[in-house]
DNA sequence: CGCCCTCTTGAATTAAGTCAAATAATGTGG
DNA sequence: CCACATTATTTGACTTAATTCAAGAGGGCG
């Protein structure tokens, strides 16, 4: 409880303390923006596997970075069903969606224990305004994921199910990499029932995959454990039929 | 060539005079604002069908707002494939997943003659300092733009080939409305392929299901031109398997 | 320890694709 | 403006990739 001697140059704001800084928000920033950026951003307790960061309808105050964990995303439709959208990982940001129209378009949740850091959006924008770099960076950030989208619609209109599977695999190995994990051996956070519903396939359907690239000597796969054998296999069945 | 009077009151900018403008970019704007951001709008010459617009991995410089006609957005794959992305009708903007990387990601070509407003987008940004509302609207746009291509995704991987073109001609049907046109009888401006290309199925299939959705009495088809003759059915089919 | 839920594997079924061919539109050059 | 070439669309028959149904194995949690 007693004072303490502090060496003020020392301070980092939590943004910079951030293993992903760089693929987050501040990305690009100059230290004094981050300092001020950080200075809206709230810590939340951190989620449990299974709770929702926010769900769809709910009214739109914050997007938020995933800081630790991953989650997925996903909408309900007009019968209850579920439709994963995608899955999160660290740096990534979500609520994006939920900008137009004040509401959420999309639900969120914890897939393993998750730190977020919410970002009021009322406060981000005046934030932007005077941070011209950080309102661009938003904007490109909303471009990326448009683009990702747009990749994503064509993969899953389009390909064979084989290839789907090994796109996403190769996808969330570079998502690793990006992050500073190894690309050839990860945990899957989701279910094969997440996977499947993301892909458009039947559950039967991606195990049968995973079985198939295991003996084609493409992966190893014991439960979540995936270890990529040969990346080069891989890559070939996204591009054939 | 003599001088004329001018009743400088009654000079609208062109964005004003536009009929879609409450679709497009000023939308929400306020008339002085408007007219800022008609003037750094370029118009171009119209576009013949065919055109490109833009082509991917052009060095990205500006947005374009539809103003009259359509276009397709599509990208190419690996092997040279064409991927449909979407179709854009007056009053949308093309061109946003440019502005991250600074080259556009996918090509818009012309379906019919189009013209088009250019929008630079280092001054689109310039003048978003000066009027917030301008940058806020920009961002809902690509908000609304995410939400939608989860939508598409959403579909496209698990919807039935029957739910997909009902859910197509739906839409159209829509964004016809939204535009003043007729919700129940319009002109397609795509090819069968172009249709099945976006929904990830086969030409004959689409060719088949029109027939088969004028069969049940829900459409008129007449090669491009579509009556919908029954919307509660054609809404059914999207629901169910 | 046992129940439940997830995952895997096999067999049968089906939705949609491919192949093939006819017909209808569109465009081109003379 | 017509004849021909080319391309787009439709329809039918067959094939196949992926689903559904069914059943069993494996883990994890209370």
């Amino acid at each position: 409880m007693g004072n303490q001697v502090v060496n003020l140059a020392s301070v980092q704001s939590v943004c910079q303390q951030c293993g992903i800084y760089s693929l987050c928000l501040p990305m690009g920033l100059q230290r004094g923006d981050i300092d001020a950026l950080d200075g809206i951003i709230k810590r939340r307790r951190p989620l449990k596997k299974g709770e929702h960061l926010y769900t769809s309808g709910e009214e739109f105050t914050s997007i938020y970075a995933i800081r630790s964990g991953s989650m997925k995303s996903y909408i309900i439709n007009e019968e209850g069903e579920e439709h994963v959208i995608g899955f999160k990982m660290p740096g990534d940001l979500v609520g994006l969606n939920g900008i137009n129209g004040h509401k959420y378009k999309n639900s969120a949740k914890a897939l393993e224990t998750c730190s977020v850091c919410e970002i009021p959006f009322d406060q981000l924008e005046a934030l932007g305004h005077e941070i011209p770099g950080l309102s661009h960076h938003l904007i490109e950030i909303m471009s990326k994921e448009i683009q990702d989208e747009h990749h994503k619609v064509a993969m899953c209109s389009k390909m064979p199910a084989e290839a789907r599977l090994a796109s996403m695999v190769h996808t969330l190995s570079l998502r690793f990499e990006e992050r500073g994990f190894s690309p050839n051996e990860f945990n899957l956070s989701m279910s094969r029932n997440d996977i499947a519903n993301m892909l458009g396939l039947a559950v039967e359907t991606v195990s049968r995959l995973f079985s198939h690239f295991q003996e084609l000597g493409i992966l190893e796969v014991e439960r979540k454990h995936i270890r990529i054998l040969d990346q080069e296999k891989l890559s070939n069945l996204i591009r054939m039929d």
